[in-house]
DNA sequence: ATGCATGCAAATTATTTGCAAGGTT
DNA sequence: AACCTTGCAAATAATTTGCATGCAT
């Protein structure tokens, strides 16, 4: 039980929430399943394991939260729903994913080489940078081989 | 009428498909709205000014027929719909998209620095790529004036 | 003629919302 | 007690699909 229970009771309470036990179900899961890019229905499939009563609106109302509260990082991989990951806060914003466009396989990737990026942008277009997305589409390294032997 | 529609009908026919004026007038608008971003639902609407009987679906299959040509280039601007540019191979596919958060404010970015990147991540993961993505989150020129005013 | 393409309406999918009932502080 | 939350079902919104008819080759 670190203290990150404790701070999201506390952080709900700051904006004026409640903390429920579906709240924190949904929370844990997130948590418990870092880098999987986990879809809302995925997350609700999840929850039922431990609340059975939970319903499907919670768990999409309770994202939208999580997503506000900035406590998750909503991911678009073209699939037609929306999936999402904890957002950890120490390695800042960073963080990028490659979409192998032949077996759908979803990587991520850590580096971050864009500052100087942000930095042109601001200069040239006025725009101050606070995040970004970005998403690499290309062959994975299966993909790869299997295509060589071909 | 310069090459360009002529390139249409043939790519079209190499694929099998037929060049119907549904599928040239959707083209047009697109090409005509340069750096607009339309929506499907828009691009049906101005569509139908030269093609009343135009379906809403023929809309939806020719934008996705035009996508996998890779014809048009399409883009997510978190609102919900799918959103359409012409794909100018010619630029290569360097072009990003400022999205203002505070405005809703979407503004276009040329350059393009990711190549060292890509690089990396070719060494590090064995991850060709062929295309990305990239959206920066921000405050543009004029939400930034009105919060210093304020 | 042949077979892809279209328009329409119905179906699907992801998500949101209204509302009465339940839970948290 | 006061008010936020929930679960359910109904409502939306974007997109897809079935099918009879229409058009390009």
């Amino acid at each position: 039980m670190p203290q990150k229970e404790f701070n999201f009771k506390e952080q709900l309470k700051e904006r004026g929430y409640k903390l429920t036990h579906q709240r924190q179900a949904v929370l844990d899961v997130v948590l418990n399943h870092e880098g999987q890019h986990l879809s809302t229905e995925e997350i609700y499939e999840l929850v039922k394991a431990t609340n059975p009563e939970i319903g499907l609106a919670t768990v999409y109302r309770t994202l939208l939260l999580l997503d506000r509260m900035e406590l998750v990082y909503k991911i678009d991989l073209d699939d037609g729903c929306n999936r999402y990951e904890i957002n950890r806060h120490n390695e800042d914003h960073r963080h990028h994913h490659l979409i192998c466009t032949k077996c759908g396989m979803v990587e991520e990737v850590q580096e971050d080489l864009l500052d100087s990026l942000e930095e042109q942008i601001l200069k040239k277009n006025n725009f101050v940078v606070k995040d970004h997305r970005v998403k690499f589409y290309g062959y994975c390294k299966n993909c790869l081989e299997a295509m060589e032997q071909a």
